[in-house]
DNA sequence: GAAGATTGATTGTTCAATCTTG
DNA sequence: CAAGATTGAACAATCAATCTTC
């Protein structure tokens, strides 16, 4: 099928795509980090946070695969921020293979105030745009991550993997999700509020909770 | 001022930036990267024989900062490719302390299947997207970009600070430069082409290369 | 035995210090 | 002396192997 959509213009979206990404993860949300918690926290460290906050029982596994990293790594991740008593680990009184994470009063506090930071700025940076505008736009990314997502080849893409994609920005009612066939990550560890306001999940099953694609560079 | 955006705009927003920027990293731009090169390329090594392709007289400065490394890692990276011979570097007659690298036929031709193989693959992708969408998309990601970079707060912010985050997605015009404050990159390592259609750079001089935001993590 | 978490060797990164050259 | 590239210690990531618990 021929289409009008030439190298040049999708180029061009890549380009423009990329650019804002960076501007977000490098700028907005450095500068965000940087005003809560200093040098005190990692965006790694962070996501592992926003996890807990919004997933009932963790395990090493389920981190790892959430923050895009190996289970050694998430393990020693989880390990400093308990220290640093960001994050409180209660045994699982039946296996004690698993460890259940929460959050503890100051890590509380810091996602709240990374939060507030959060939509102070983007309420400064999005301001002069329409919300029409912005929800149309957000609706054609999310279509076209889905396009991506199906097209995606080979190597075990089975329907039912689950989607780890938002990190820090949850949404309750994720149009990827609905576009695409990923499941969520986030809800499915969420022991209430199985899937709140439609679209029913379907599996309930976690297992090898497989990245979304390969997320090394080598 | 009072704006009719609210959090949970912006939050969705940015979500679905970061789905999509996911997207196109993990599994779109991996598949590429998979399809023609296996497992022999990460995907900074990609990006800088895309930097050496595009920009004359590449120190090891340069290359840090455009791949957002330090120097010693991008000298082990430039090491590593000219050891591979993917890239080749022949000193400069006047000042030994620089290197120029340049591409060989092996990377030359790595790159143009790289383009063939994105090109097909957005095709795909893009297909059924109309031209004027993407276009305004892609305009209004670059006016958000740009604001971002605007609001950046404090450290060094001196405005001709150089754009280095197209990466692999250069373009000749390019938006956000045109709304933002950066120099880009690339137009200032080109001997030829000073800066094509309209817009002339101003500043002509490469110094502290200095990177759009802080990428570390820490 | 299997599922999951942790250890040990390797690799790649940063930072501070050093070397090189103009 | 200054600008730039490289070295060496410290640290974080990976993978393979091991340990733990059911």
């Amino acid at each position: 099928m021929s289409s009008p959509i030439t190298p040049e213009l999708t180029h061009e979206f890549l380009s423009s795509a990329r650019v804002f990404a960076k501007a977000v993860r490098d700028v907005f949300e450095a500068a965000i980090l940087q005003e809560v918690a200093g040098d005190k926290l990692t965006f790694v460290q962070l996501k592992l946070l926003y996890l807990v906050a919004q997933a009932d029982s963790v395990t090493i596994g389920d981190a790892a695969a959430f923050l895009g990293v190996t289970s050694p790594a998430a393990s020693k991740s989880v390990e400093k921020l308990v220290r640093r008593r960001l994050l409180r680990r209660s045994d699982i009184q039946g296996d004690r293979r698993t460890s259940q994470l929460s959050l503890t009063e100051a890590s509380r506090r810091l996602l709240e105030a990374y939060e507030a930071a959060r939509n102070q700025r983007a309420a400064e940076v999005f301001a002069q745009y329409l919300p029409e505008e912005l929800q149309h736009t957000s609706e054609l990314l999310d279509r076209l991550a889905a396009g991506i997502a199906r097209q995606r080849p080979d190597q075990s893409a089975h329907e039912d993997e689950l989607c780890l994609q938002c990190e820090i920005y949850f949404r309750q009612r994720c149009r990827f999700k609905e576009f695409g066939a990923r499941h969520c990550f986030y809800q499915l560890h969420k022991s209430d509020q199985p899937d709140p306001p439609s679209v029913p999940t379907g599996s309930s099953e976690l297992e090898a909770a497989s990245d979304f694609g390969q997320s090394k560079e080598g």
